[in-house]
DNA sequence: ATGCATGAGAT
DNA sequence: TCTCATGCATA
């Protein structure tokens, strides 16, 4: 069940982060100085690399006919459907079709295996979904929230409530919520919503009538990675204040048997999603495993030999960092 | 529930 | 150009 879907305001960006002044960061994240130790030879290691990714391709005995297999579709962003454009509708569609050329040398000569060794090692350690790099993450998942300084101050003011500042010593004056309090709230909020009997989306739409400055409507999708704690430890934080808002709201008028107003509905969806073929992504997975932070020559470079544009492989590479620090299960528990 | 993508702001 | 918060499209 996760039929319907709408919604499409949206203006909350720009209130939602952190503005202008320097109200957050009081940690910052870890600095993430690694994969380089490769930076000497990691031209080497990225045919490795591949050169590993065709091996885990074949002992898969999967080997496909066509490497080539890369289906990517071109989107077609239709602007907008007559009636209410609320979508931001402006992307200039940055998405240059620049035809790959064809002059890559990279060598990727498969010499030994000296170096395969701990390749695999690490292959199989990302592959595997594996705690990415305790060094990187350790401190990055812990402490430092703070970042929507409207988003808490609109809360505080509309709640009372406080949640838990119970603690030793206070961080500056903000909620302190440990990952097991996300966690449990977590939890508590997505049973509480399906007891109402409301969607992830209606959630998200339905976000937008709290008239919370600075809050406007979110998508499902951020809902549902909310509710499995799929988000960053900051997005959660900063998430978790509106959302018990909501919640609290919502069992408010359910008790006094007040419908909420579930706005509209009505939303045209044009829009082909680019899908990068098992094979390219396994070999994409082997480079990231020794190197997350391709530059942009390597970058290039993969995205030839896999044949996919540039700009997908750079995204996959983000999306990739973003989702090795994603919460979850981080480190502190 | 998740993959690929956009955009604003930080570097 | 990267990071981060988010979203559309889709399995």
């Amino acid at each position: 069940m996760m039929a319907m879907n709408g919604k499409q305001h949206f203006s909350m960006h720009p209130a939602l982060h952190p503005g202008s002044e320097g109200m957050r960061r009081v940690c910052l994240p870890a600095p993430q100085l690694q994969g380089n130790i490769f930076s000497g030879f990691d031209e080497s290691l990225l045919a490795r690399a591949e050169a590993l990714a065709a091996a885990d391709i074949a002992s898969h005995g999967k080997s496909h006919p066509f490497k080539t297999d890369v289906t990517y579709h071109t989107m077609s962003s239709v602007p907008c459907t007559s009636s209410s454009s609320t979508v931001p509708i402006s992307h200039p569609s940055s998405n240059l079709p620049s035809h790959h050329h064809h002059h890559h040398h990279l060598s990727h000569q498969t010499l030994e295996g000296d170096l395969l060794d701990h390749i695999s090692s690490s292959l199989s350690v990302s592959g595997m979904g594996a705690p990415p790099d305790p060094s990187v993450m350790t401190t990055q998942a812990h402490q430092h929230h703070l970042q929507m300084g409207h988003l808490h101050q609109a809360m505080a003011m509309g709640h009372p409530h406080t949640l838990s500042v119970h603690n030793g010593m206070a961080c500056v004056n903000d909620v302190e919520s440990d990952p097991r309090e996300l966690e449990a709230f977590a939890e508590r909020f997505k049973q509480r919503r399906i007891k109402l009997g409301v969607t992830q989306a209606d959630v998200g739409s339905a976000l937008a009538n709290l008239k919370i400055p600075g809050v406007g409507s979110l998508s499902q999708s951020t809902i549902c990675r909310f509710e499995s704690l799929t988000l960053s430890h900051n997005n959660m934080i900063a998430l978790k204040p509106v959302l018990q808002a909501w919640l609290e709201e919502a069992e408010a008028a359910y008790r006094e048997k007040n419908g909420k107003p579930e706005l509209f509905n009505g939303n045209e969806r044009k829009r082909k999603r680019t899908s990068i073929a098992a094979p390219e992504k396994r070999s994409l997975e082997a480079y990231f495993a020794i190197q997350p932070r391709p530059s942009s020559e390597k970058i290039a470079a993969i995205a030839e030999k896999l044949d996919l544009k540039k700009n997908v492989v750079r995204v996959w590479f983000c999306n990739q960092r973003q989702k090795q620090k994603r919460m979850k299960y981080s480190a502190v528990h």
